[in-house]
DNA sequence: TGATCCGCTTGACAGCGTTAAGTGAAATGC
DNA sequence: GCATTTCACTTAACGCTGTCAAGCGGATCA
């Protein structure tokens, strides 16, 4: 096949998404970095133009506002703690697993505190009003839960008075956030002597378990 | 005795200082109103001075700086928590007392969810680093929860594993905590069917209490 | 070679929290 | 009773923020 143009038009093409996405990346990779170092506000959008060598107006041609650039780092979280998730693997006992994935979730919120301060403690929401339908990839970490939970409930291994999924997800997905939330939003209050937040995760998990299954 | 000029002096200073309270304590009604109407972040010390008919800079002349009258807004709700907690009375069975704590917590923070996101959903810190030294009051509240998770102890109601005041005090606060906290930040997430947080709560704390006392 | 595209810049806008300097009526001192 | 001081408040501005309309200039296209 002889080269016409229009493959010649293609590779052009393709050289410039290639450079145009090459910049894009390196506003997520300073913008990351900023929100790391000195928080999600704190971090101007001249201060992520200077650290790529561009103009503050560059990004705009990238995302939409500031807003969209955070909401895609988010994403990327997400997919990171789904992943997390996943890589628990497929133990047979579900209340373990449950177990285990508290534990790893944990390990996240604590291992990525920008991160997840911007993920679960920050004010809603991240969901644009005009019908957009991008999956939110967050939805597999709650899924793998919910999952986990309603695989629990009908093995028979909680308590009757626990048979909403829904429910009871949120009653353990809330004990770990609450620890490394409040952890995170008090721990310099010099009148509260924290628990290593760690510790403190793993008693709860094993308190929330033995006040969640039926008993042997 | 004579009406002396000292008398004058005081009564006219008196005034002036009732008055000087009366603005800034239209200061800080407007802002109370605004921030449960539009959020903390949301409302501009403009928009303040506007309401009460002032110009922006006199604001300043009754509090150092925007956070400053935050943190005098906060104060105030501390202080009603700690009063909400106080209102429970002295029950006797210490875990029961904790368990109405609990309940009584999430109602505060269910009928004041702009108070509850500042007071606690709000990143650190309304404690200045130049050796302030004022009380916090919500220690108040904490205080009473640590007083009552430690009789429990030294009474023998929960499992001899969980003997740490602190750590247990910080479990039955996280977990409400997180139940609450979750809600107001993902609410409106579509891919999550929220239980009424008043009964999640509700189970919550049995799921925790039973986790924790030592068995009959 | 001339026209077109488009990633990026220039220069600005409105709004934010905040402040130095000033105003004017009330309180004070003689 | 008049001059002085006090002080709650205003005027006008500063530097900062996110954001945008307009334009440049090199690569691409016909």
């Amino acid at each position: 096949m002889a080269v016409t143009s229009s493959s010649v038009q293609t590779a052009s093409l393709a050289r410039r998404e290639r450079q145009k996405a090459e910049t894009r990346q390196a506003i997520l990779d300073a913008a990351r970095g900023l929100f790391v170092d000195q928080g999600v506000e704190a971090t101007t959008m001249r201060a992520i133009a200077v650290k790529i060598g561009y103009t503050p107006t560059a990004i705009y041609h990238h995302f939409r506002d500031k807003d969209a650039l955070i909401e895609e780092l988010c994403m990327a979280d997400f997919g990171a703690l789904g992943q997390a998730m996943y890589k628990i693997g497929r133990i047979e006992d579900p209340v373990e697993r449950m177990r285990r994935m508290g534990l790893a979730y944990a390990d996240f919120a604590l291992d990525n505190p920008s991160q997840y301060r911007f993920m679960f403690m920050t004010p809603q929401g991240h969901t644009h009003p005009d019908g957009d339908k991008r999956v939110r990839p967050d939805e597999d970490a709650y899924q793998f839960l919910l999952q986990t939970v309603t695989e629990g409930i009908h093995a028979g291994r909680y308590r009757p008075e626990l048979a909403d999924p829904e429910e009871l997800s949120q009653i353990f997905w809330s004990g770990v956030h609450g620890i490394v939330s409040l952890y995170y939003t008090h721990c310099n209050d010099p009148y509260i002597s924290w628990r290593p937040p760690r510790e403190t995760v793993r008693s709860m998990i094993d308190v929330m378990i033995r006040g969640a299954v039926r008993a042997a």
